[in-house]
DNA sequence: TTTGATTCTCAGGAAGTACTCAGGATAGTA
DNA sequence: TACTATCCTGAGTACTTCCTGAGAATCAAA
């Protein structure tokens, strides 16, 4: 699962007008907004998404679609999300879900949801993590046919390990915090191509964000300091447009 | 603006005899002079055009439009832009999106404007910008069977990379400030053409720009201290006329 | 060759953009 | 409760880019 890989199966997917291998997913929120918003952001990393805004909804639509994951808050119009979970696996498939939930009431109910590949991701969240939480969870349901490669993003020296959640560059372990976790990871997967600061912020930070870019140039200039001390520098400003990852070979 | 309309009239023979896979971008904006300007222009570079001044109107338009493309004032007069594209979209079209939002709504109000291969532009904004974003996104949401074409533009030993940003001149790097960047693009795309400067002035610059020709003039002279310096010379003064990038050859 | 118009180039101030750091707020942990 | 890591803001600085204006250079026609 390489940044290359993904691009170049994204971009073949293109090629024949539908991939036949393309997971589906469902998701549920009667937030029309949020579920709009996974939606889109799903399917333009190549997912088949359908949406459903109540848990009737949804069990209606699965009966036919058959997704491979569901996303489902847990709170929801007419019945709880786990219910909802229950009756769609009792039908017979054995889906993957990931919990949407609001921060507080994380500890009281899902703390034993995660038990069967499950996970939950609390709201409000960002779509890098949403997305990569949801790829794990394909992973480990073994909804994916694709070859298990190794969860690790490289480039140049540099290598992150989803899994692990570690980071080394040249061999050298390098210790990042979430945030910066996910600006490199996702710098990584654009790898040597230009990144607005706006999608950085878009992608990397929770949807409810509401500052301004500046906190990106602080994030960045955190990331120089810990993996850029090395040479060569590999995150490039570009200035008025945003940021590149990319090696300084061909200059 | 009197140069453009000029020159899409005289030029309306070329463009139809080229595109018959013509893609359909709609315009939604309540600004008419906005929506013109934008028409106008893709109009002229191959698209087919079609504009809306309301949320209502956009929906309707686009029933039987079916565009490829939505380029979508965020403040419209009915109800937001982001209504209407997730309606639009909820059509079952998954459509990219290029807003349109003034500078100052950008930091402070407006997130996830480039979910989903989106993007968004600020007013006032240049055409050549506009276009360039505009097609960017096509390619990214895949909107064009024409893939592939690695995102580049040639002109004799010229090389303008539009995902990288990066230009080299005979396979040297060279570096090029934002400005300088959009008018090497423009100049390539119309290479062996001659531009005049009220022309490159309408593409490059803001719409809303109030100084006189002396800029291009100083701009040109950047450009040719950073990429004629090489030989042999490719921009080329034509003397009460405009600018043309030619090679010697094909005098 | 002269003349007038056009174009080139440069210097420098204004404006814009990016980098870095310190410090306060918050959350997670012992 | 105290401690620590992380997040975010704001301000100061450095730098780049934009644009103007003016004088030098070039060109074409008389």
């Amino acid at each position: 699962m390489t940044a290359l890989k993904e691009r170049v199966e994204k971009a073949s997917s293109n090629i024949d007008g539908l991939n036949q291998n393309t997971q589906r997913i469902l998701v549920v929120d009667d937030e029309n907004s949020i579920s709009e918003l996974i939606a889109t952001s799903l399917k333009f990393v190549g997912f088949d998404v359908r949406t459903a805004a109540s848990g009737a909804q949804a069990l209606q639509i699965a009966e036919e679609f058959k997704p491979h994951a569901l996303i489902l808050d847990v709170m929801l119009p007419d019945q709880n999300g786990f219910d909802v979970c229950r009756q769609i696996r009792s039908e017979g498939h054995n889906i993957g879900v990931l919990f949407l939930t609001a921060k507080d009431s994380v500890e009281d109910k899902i703390a034993g949801l995660t038990i069967g590949g499950d996970d939950y991701v609390t709201k409000p969240f960002s779509l890098e993590e949403l997305v990569a939480r949801l790829r794990a969870l394909l992973r480990r349901t073994g909804a994916t046919e694709v070859l298990a490669d190794d969860e690790k993003i490289r480039f140049a020296d540099l290598e992150l390990d989803e899994a692990t959640h570690e980071v080394r560059r040249a061999g050298k372990m390098v210790d990042l915090s979430p945030t910066e976790f996910l600006l490199l990871r996702y710098l990584m997967i654009n790898a040597d191509r230009v990144v607005s600061k706006s999608q950085i912020l878009d992608h990397v930070w929770q949807y409810d964000f509401r500052g301004d870019m500046g906190i990106v140039e602080t994030y960045v200039s955190y990331l120089r300091k810990k993996i850029d001390i090395f040479q060569p520098p590999l995150i490039h400003t570009v200035r008025g447009v945003g940021y590149r990852l990319r090696l300084p070979a061909s200059k």
